[in-house]
RNA sequence: GCAGGGGUACCCGAGUUGGUCAAAGGGGCCGGACUUAAGCUCCGGUGCUUAGUGCUUCAUGGGUUCGAAUCCCAUCCCCUGCACCA
C-alpha cells in the first residue's frame, strides 16, 4: 500500500477534530499535566522555529495522554505589538484587521501540522475579551500600591515628534528620518516589581528551571548586600549618599565620582570655572541611548567639580568629580572611588592623577606601603587605618564594623540594593492594552471605575506612513472623556501597556479561557496551575524579562487571593537554535546571504565556504515548513525534527536527513503493512524513561528506529506468527504516536485498535521469561555473526581458496563454570580483589597441572581485567549473564542456528563442537572463551 | 569585561556519577542483494593495523589514576545572555 501523507494527515486530524479528542476539562480522577509552548507572536506563517517549539510541544502532550494524564494543551497569540502597527502604516489599514488575517494564516498551519490543541480555549491578546482583564488588574495592582508614576528618559525623535523603541535606533539614529535621537524625560507607569525582588530571587532556588536561566535572572535581580554612606560636601549643606559593596574599602576613597546626570552637580560646579566642563560631558551622555552609553564606552572621562567633600569616617576631603561610566539609574548615582581596590576607580585615578592608596593586605608581607600597578579586588585584613579598631579584620567582619561605625556617627547604614528596576508599563503607541487611567484639571489622576472598563481602542482609525506619535492622542473621541470623580471634562490616557504584560498570565487564562466574568475563575486555575505548568518550552531570549514578569505576576495574583500557586513554571525547557547552512567568510569571520553561494567573498574577495547559522531572514537561509509539509507531510517534518537533535540542542536544517526520515516513515509503512498481512517484546520502559525526561530524541530513536531494526530481525529470523506481531504491533504503534500522529492513527486503525489512538492510553505489555531466554539467544546469535564477519575479511586475505565453510568451537565446560562461578559471586557482592586468587586456587580445576596457567589467566580476564579492561564480570549484558549462570548450551544454540548463520556469513557450511571434541582448526581452542567461541574459517 | 553553555570521526549529533568506548544513532560516501534498469527497499562497510591483535584518536598543552572523551589546571576558539553595578 502506497503512503500518501496528504490524504492521511488531513482524514485523521478532520476526525480528531470532529470527535473533539483534545478538549480538556477538570478530572479529578486523574493526573493533570499542562503543556504549553511560549505563545508566538502571529507575524503571518509559522516558521520553522514555531515548527521546532511546537513539535516538541505536542509529542510531550500526546506522550502525558498516553501515559493516561489529563493534559491541558492550549494554543493563543501574543498579538498586540508594533509590527501589526507598522504595516497598517505601510498598507493604510488598521492593525486588528492585519492581525486577524495574520492568525488565521498561522492557526491554519499549525492545524496542518496536527498539533493536538484544545482549540475552545483559543485567544489573542488584542481582543477586548482578552485584554480588558488587563486593565481589570491594572486596576488591582493600582489599588496594591504597585502602580507608580514617574519620570523616565526615553528615546526621542525630534523631527518625527515621537517616541522610538530601542529597535527603531540605529546608531543612535531615527529608523526613518535617520535624526540623531535624543534621550527626553515623560511621565511614565510603572509597575513596582521591585516590591517583589526578594521573593523573585530566593524562590529560584526552589523551582526546576535550567541552571543559565536561573543564573541570568539571579544576575538581573542582582541583590548585592553594602552600605550607603553619606558624604558631607565641604562649605555646603548638601550630602552626597553613596552606596557601596565594600564599605570595608572606606578609608581608600580619595575621591566621589557623580553620573553627569546627578542633580548634585550642577548646583556644585555652577558659576564656576568647572561648570563648562560638566555640561560638555552631560550634553555627550545625554546624546548616547542608553546602550550605546553602557556599550560604546572605550574611554572613561570625567571632570573635577571643583568641590570637596568629607569622609566620614576619617574626615578626610577628597575631590568630587562626574564620570561618564556612572549610571544614575543604580544605586544613588555616586561612587566612592577607591582606586586602589577597584580597578576602574585605578584606571580613572591614573588617568587624573589622582591618589591610589592601599587599605587592604593582599598576601602575608606583601609591602603595604608599597606603590600599586593595578587594583587589588579581592579581600584581605585591613591596613593602614587612620583610626584604631580597623587594622585587621577582614570581609564580612571588616564590612560590619565600618558599618556599626557609619551608623555611630549617623552618616550610613548598612543596605542592600538591587539591579532590578521597576517595569515601566508604558508605551507611546496605539497597538497594545489603554492604560484605564484618566487625567482631570481638579482631581489629578484618577483610574477608570471597574464598571466602565474596558476601555476599548477605537476601530475606526486611519493610518498612514508619514503619521508620527501615538494616532491615540489625536482621537478626540478616545481622549475626550468624563472625570469619574468631579464630572468635569477630562483627557484619557494615551500610553498603551508594554505587551510583556500580556503574556504575564495568559498560562491562568488557558486555564479558563472562555471566562467573562473574571480573568479566570480560582478553582481552574488552582486544578491546572498545581505544581505550576508542567512543561513550558520556548526559546532562551525569554530566560529573563518574560520569565520574570509572570512570575511576578503570578505572586501578585496569589497575593489578591486569585490563584495558590506562587510559580507559575515547573519544568522550563529552552528549546536550541535552529541553524542552516550560510555561505561564510574565515578570514572577515562573517556570514553573508545565500545568494553569494559559489560566489566570492563581497569584503576581501576571497572564496567563501559554508557554516551552519541560525536561520534568519536576512542570510535567506530560512526554510518553509509549508513546502516541506507539502512535499513529505507533516509526520515527517516532525520525525526530523524531533530526531535531528535533542529539544535544548542546537540543530542544523538538513534536506538529506529530511529525505531520510522520509524513507524511514515509508520502512515503517512497509514493515505494519507486511504485519498486518502475516503476522521480543518493545522496549517500553526505556523508552517512557527517555520521552518523561524531555529526552524526546533517545524516545524517536526507541520508536522508529529501534524498534523498525527488532521487526526487521524478526522476519529475517523468519518470524512469521500472526499472534506474535500482534502483540508487538500493539505496543509498538502506540509508540509512534507522539511524533507522528498521524501514521501512528492510520496504523492503529489498520490494526483494529478500538477508539482512536489520540485518546489511548498505551497498553503497557509485560516481559515473559520466555522473551528473555529468546532474546538472550538472539543476541548470541548477533554477537557470533558480527564477530565472525569482522574475521572474515582477515581470513580471505590468509587463505588461498575461496572461503566455504567455518568451524566453531565452543568454550570448554570448565571455562564456562568459572564464568557462572563468577557471577554468582558478584550477585553476592564478592571481593574479587581482596579474595579473587585465594577463591581460585580453591577450586577443583586449578588441580590440573596441564592447564593451571589457563584457568588462571580465564579467571583473570573473567573477574580483574587487563591494564585498560575491567573484568567481563562487570562488563557482560543481563542477557549474558543470564545465557552464562543458567548454563544455555551454546553450542545447541549455534546449531538450531547454523543455516541462518551459514547464509548470514556468505559461507557453505558451520561447523561446531567443543573444544577438544575435535580437531583445533586454525590453533582457535586457546582464544575459546564463554559466549566467544573461537572462529575458524576455511 | 562578567555570567552561562560548548569544541567528539567527512558532516550532524549521543556519550561527561572514570572501566561494558575505536566511541550510539542519523546523514554522506563505498560495496553487495533485489530489480530488465534507475529510483525505492534491504544487507554490510566506513581511523590505521591485525585470523579476532596492536597503535593513534574525542579543541590544545599539562596533571590526577592501575585506567580519562568523562575528573583537575592552563590556553585557544565558538555560541548565548548581560553589560563600566559602585
Amino acid at each position: 500500500m502506497p503512503y500518501d501523507a496528504q490524504e492521511i494527515e488531513s482524514r485523521w486530524q478532520n476526525k480528531w477534530s470532529e470527535d473533539r479528542v483534545f478538549d480538556a476539562e477538570i478530572d479529578d480522577s486523574k493526573p493533570k499535566f499542562y503543556c504549553l509552548e511560549m505563545f508566538p507572536y502571529p507575524s503571518g506563517h509559522m516558521h520553522m522555529g514555531h515548527v521546532r517549539n511546537y513539535s516538541i510541544g505536542d509529542a510531550m502532550a500526546r506522550f502525558q495522554r498516553l501515559m493516561g494524564k489529563n493534559v491541558l494543551y492550549p494554543m493563543g497569540y501574543d498579538s498586540f505589538g508594533m509590527p501589526a502597527e507598522n504595516a497598517a502604516k505601510k498598507e493604510g489599514g488598521h492593525p486588528h484587521d492585519v492581525t486577524h488575517c495574520n492568525i488565521s494564516s498561522i492557526r491554519s498551519d499549525q492545524e496542518r501540522m496536527g498539533y493536538s490543541y484544545d482549540w475552545r480555549r483559543f485567544l489573542a491578546t488584542s481582543d477586548v475579551d482578552y485584554y480588558r482583564w488587563n486593565q481589570e488588574m491594572f486596576l488591582m495592582l493600582n489599588e496594591r500600591g504597585l502602580i507608580e508614576r514617574k519620570s523616565a528618559p526615553v528615546n526621542w525623535c525630534i523631527d518625527c515628534d515621537t517616541v522610538l523603541a530601542n529597535e527603531q535606533v540605529r546608531n543612535n539614529r531615527c529608523w526613518r528620518c535617520g535624526l540623531e535621537v535624543v534621550q527626553r524625560d515623560m511621565a511614565q507607569w510603572f509597575v513596582r516589581m521591585t516590591e517583589y525582588s526578594d521573593e523573585l530571587l530566593d524562590e529560584l532556588e526552589n523551582i526546576s528551571f535550567p541552571e543559565n536561566v536561573k543564573a541570568m535572572q539571579r544576575n538581573w535581580i542582582g541583590r548585592s548586600n553594602g552600605a550607603h554612606i553619606d558624604f558631607q560636601v565641604v562649605d555646603s549643606s548638601s550630602v552626597i549618599g553613596a552606596f557601596t559593596t565594600r564599605p570595608d574599602t572606606i578609608f581608600g576613597v580619595t575621591f566621589l565620582t557623580l553620573s553627569p546626570e546627578h542633580p548634585l552637580c550642577e548646583e556644585l560646579c555652577s558659576g564656576s570655572e568647572w561648570e563648562e566642563g560638566w555640561r560638555a560631558l552631560k550634553e555627550e551622555c545625554s546624546r548616547m541611548s542608553e546602550f550605546e552609553r553602557v556599550n560604546m564606552l572605550k574611554e572613561k572621562k570625567g571632570v573635577f567639580l571643583g568641590r570637596h567633600a568629607i569622609n566620614p569616617l576619617n574626615n578626610e576631603r577628597v575631590p568630587i568629580y562626574a564620570g561618564n561610566f556612572v549610571v544614575s539609574t543604580y544605586g544613588t548615582g555616586a561612587v566612592m572611588a577607591v582606586p586602589g581596590h577597584d580597578q576602574r576607580d585605578f584606571d580613572f585615578a591614573t588617568e587624573y592623577d589622582l591618589e591610589i592608596r592601599r587599605v587592604l593586605e593582599e598576601k602575608r608581607d606583601g609591602g603595604i606601603n608599597e606603590p600599586m600597578n593595578r587594583a587589588f579586588e579581592g579581600y584581605g585584613p585591613m591596613v593602614n587605618s587612620p583610626v584604631n579598631g580597623f587594622d585587621g579584620l577582614s570581609g564580612d567582619e571588616a564590612k560590619n564594623a565600618v558599618i556599626s561605625a557609619l551608623e555611630e556617627k549617623q552618616a550610613g547604614h548598612g543596605k542592600v540594593e538591587y539591579r532590578l528596576k521597576d517595569w515601566l508599563l508604558s508605551r507611546q503607541r496605539f497597538w497594545g492594552t489603554p492604560i484605564p487611567m484618566i487625567h482631570c484639571k481638579t482631581c489629578g489622576i484618577v483610574p477608570v471605575p471597574r464598571e466602565d472598563l474596558p476601555v476599548e481602542l477605537p476601530l475606526e482609525v486611519v493610518f498612514t506612513e508619514d503619521q508620527s506619535g501615538n494616532p491615540l492622542e489625536s482621537h478626540h473621541s478616545f481622549v475626550q472623556t468624563i472625570c469619574p470623580k468631579c464630572g468635569s471634562e477630562a483627557r484619557r490616557e494615551t500610553d498603551t501597556m508594554d505587551t510583556f504584560y500580556d503574556s504575564s498570565w495568559y498560562f491562568m487564562r488557558f486555564c479558563d479561557a472562555n471566562n467573562d466574568e473574571s480573568p479566570f475563575d480560582r478553582s481552574a486555575v488552582d486544578y491546572w496551575m498545581d505544581g505550576g505548568v508542567d512543561l513550558y518550552i520556548g526559546g532562551i531570549e525569554h530566560a529573563v524579562m518574560h520569565l520574570l514578569y509572570a512570575r511576578f505576576f503570578t505572586k501578585f495574583t496569589r497575593d489578591a487571593g486569585m490563584n495558590k500557586v506562587g510559580e507559575p513554571f515547573g519544568r522550563l525547557v529552552c528549546q536550541g537554535m535552529l541553524n542552516a547552512p550560510a555561505p561564510y567568510c574565515s578570514d572577515c569571520n562573517s556570514e553573508y546571504h545565500v545568494d553569494y553561494f559559489e560566489s566570492a567573498c563581497p569584503t576581501c574577495g576571497k572564496e567563501l565556504s559554508s557554516r551552519s547559522a541560525k536561520m534568519s531572514k536576512s542570510l535567506g537561509n530560512t526554510v518553509s515548513p509549508e513546502e516541506m509539509i507539502s512535499r513529505f507531510g507533516a509526520d515527517t517534518v516532525r520525525l526530523f525534527i524531533l530526531f535531528g537533535a535533542n529539544p535544548e540542542a542546537g540543530m542544523d536544517w538538513s534536506d538529506s536527513a529530511l529525505e531520510a526520515n522520509h524513507r524511514q516513515i515509508n520502512s515503517l509503512f512497509d514493515a505494519i503493512d507486511e504485519a498486518m498481512a502475516l503476522s521480543d517484546a518493545p522496549n517500553q520502559n526505556k523508552w517512557i524513561e527517555a520521552m518523561s525526561d524531555v529526552s524526546l530524541r533517545e524516545g524517536v530513536m526507541i520508536s522508529h528506529f529501534e524498534m523498525l531494526s527488532d521487526w526487521n530481525w524478526y522476519l529475517r529470523r523468519g518470524g512469521q506468527d500472526r499472534t506474535t506481531a500482534m502483540k508487538f504491533l500493539e505496543g509498538w504503534i502506540p509508540m509512534l504516536a507522539p511524533a507522528t500522529p498521524h501514521i501512528a492513527e492510520e496504523f492503529w486503525n489498520m490494526f483494529g485498535g478500538k477508539d482512536l489512538l489520540a485518546a489511548l492510553e498505551i497498553p503497557i505489555l509485560s516481559i515473559e521469561s520466555d522473551d528473555l531466554h529468546n532474546l538472550a539467544e538472539e543476541e548470541y546469535v548477533k554477537n557470533i555473526i558480527s564477530s565472525a564477519r569482522n574475521l572474515r575479511n582477515l581470513a580471505e586475505r590468509h587463505s588461498k581458496k575461496p572461503i566455504s565453510r567455518v568451524v566453531i568451537q565452543t568454550s570448554p565446560i570448565w571455562k564456562s563454570d568459572l564464568a557462572s562461578e563468577a557471577i554468582k559471586l558478584h550477585l553476592s557482592e564478592f571481593d574479587f580483589k581482596a579474595n579473587g586468587q585465594e577463591h581460585v586456587k580453591s577450586l577443583e580445576i586449578f588441580n590440573e597441572e596441564s592447564i593451571r596457567g589457563e584457568v588462571f589467566r580465564t579467571w583473570n580476564s573473567i573477574a580483574v581485567g587487563g591494564k585498560k579492561t575491567r573484568g567481563k564480570i562487570y562488563t557482560w549484558s543481563d542477557r549474558s549473564r543470564y545465557l552464562l549462570s543458567e548454563g544455555i548450551d551454546e553450542l545447541s544454540i549455534i546449531s538450531a542456528n547454523s543455516d541462518f548463520i551459514a547464509s548470514a556469513l556468505g559461507v557453505e557450511d558451520v561447523e561446531a563442537y567443543r573444544v577438544g571434541e575435535g580437531e583445533d582448526v586454525g590453533e582457535k581452542a586457546r582464544i575459546s572463551f564463554p559466549l566467544e567461541p573461537g572462529i575458524a574459517f576455511l
